[in-house]
DNA sequence: GCCGTACCGTCCGAGGAGGACGATTGCGGC
DNA sequence: GCCGCAATCGTCCTCCTCGGACGGTACGGC
């Protein structure tokens, strides 16, 4: 039972198996698909490297399936409880990253023209508008109420980043970022 | 000269080359440190080994010191700027991560006890005050007006977001998740 | 039964992360 | 000048991440 080192990556798998029970790499690959996956992408070959690393580590267990399709369902271990839950408990380290391929464009927009940054600005304005109009259905779908399902309060954190990053992008597009900041010095 | 795959770290370093002229490495770390590196981190051994890959592609050229500190300063070369310019003009494909290890924690808080979410929260709080009074300080010192220094418009961004989460984590500490969502209804 | 298609699992090569370590330089003390 | 120390700068190594390619499996239509 070599020690490995956790990744954010890790815990979500051992978060996802303590929230759902018993699951294959596919189950968690669809879960993570309509939740977490939307502000924390990975690729599925992971969600079947991983556990493999967790198990070895002595935080899953694996039962492989003997019929038919080959398949193997993890489950969590007392000692993988203990570590998910002293990773929630401790203090939280590191800021976030943004990694938003159109900041780097607007960063770098002295070397194209001011068209291009008009351009990106109003495709930025679509991308959020739609994405928006995704987590608000879930919302409605869900539970209105933010409280009404725990798992919902993290889409409250989406929104409101992307009702942040859709409003500075309409004052690019409308050349007006001193409204922007006049705004945020408001009370809320 | 073979093609490469570029991707955003590549055009950041093309992009930092194009901003600042010939650079070696260290400059660019230092460059990066305090400008790109906010809201797209990555590690100093990559501005090392993403130059050589580009000037294997023939974006940049190297000259290497022949005295004292094995030095080499990169340049970008033609066919670099119009590979940096094209991809600014190009609409932009994918969107933005989030990637903050404080929301997988309150994804996944159902697992914890209430406390660690208050916790976390005001530990975000913090942070991200810390985070915002850099960012205005930036501002207050590069130029008040969002205008006045193209590179500083992400910042706007950055703020923008920052104060964002900000908000959220201060209600959720709060408990009033739901005056965070009637606020956003309000218009701006 | 045969075939097409959606579903599911594995592999692999390239790139990213970030710490460890080694070399170089400048500076203060003598 | 010479030494030693600390800051600066460059490289390497190992593990992890990425994401596409590929191949196997189940299932419905005919």
């Amino acid at each position: 039972m070599p020690a490995v080192r956790l990744s954010p990556t890790s815990y979500v798998v051992l978060g996802m198996i303590s929230l759902r029970g018993p699951s294959t790499p596919y189950d968690l690959k669809r879960a993570v698909g309509h939740s977490v996956g939307y502000f924390w992408h990975f690729p599925h070959a992971q969600l079947y490297s991983e556990p493999e690393r967790l198990t070895a580590a002595g935080l899953l267990t694996c039962e492989t399936e003997t019929e038919g399709r080959r398949r193997k369902t993890y489950s969590i271990t007392a000692a993988g409880t203990e570590a998910l839950e002293s990773w929630i408990a401790e203090p939280s380290d590191s800021h976030f990253q943004m990694r938003d391929p159109a900041e780097l464009k607007l960063f770098f927009n002295e070397v194209g023209s001011p068209e291009d940054v008009t351009r990106l600005a109003k495709g930025q304005i679509e991308r959020h508008e739609e994405r928006i109009a995704l987590y608000e259905g879930m919302v409605a779908r869900f539970g209105p109420e933010p409280t009404d399902n725990p798992r919902l309060i993290t889409l409250e954190l989406g929104l409101e980043v992307e009702y942040a990053t859709l409003r500075f992008w309409r004052a690019l597009a409308a050349g007006d970022l001193a409204g922007l900041r006049r705004r945020r010095g408001e009370p809320a």
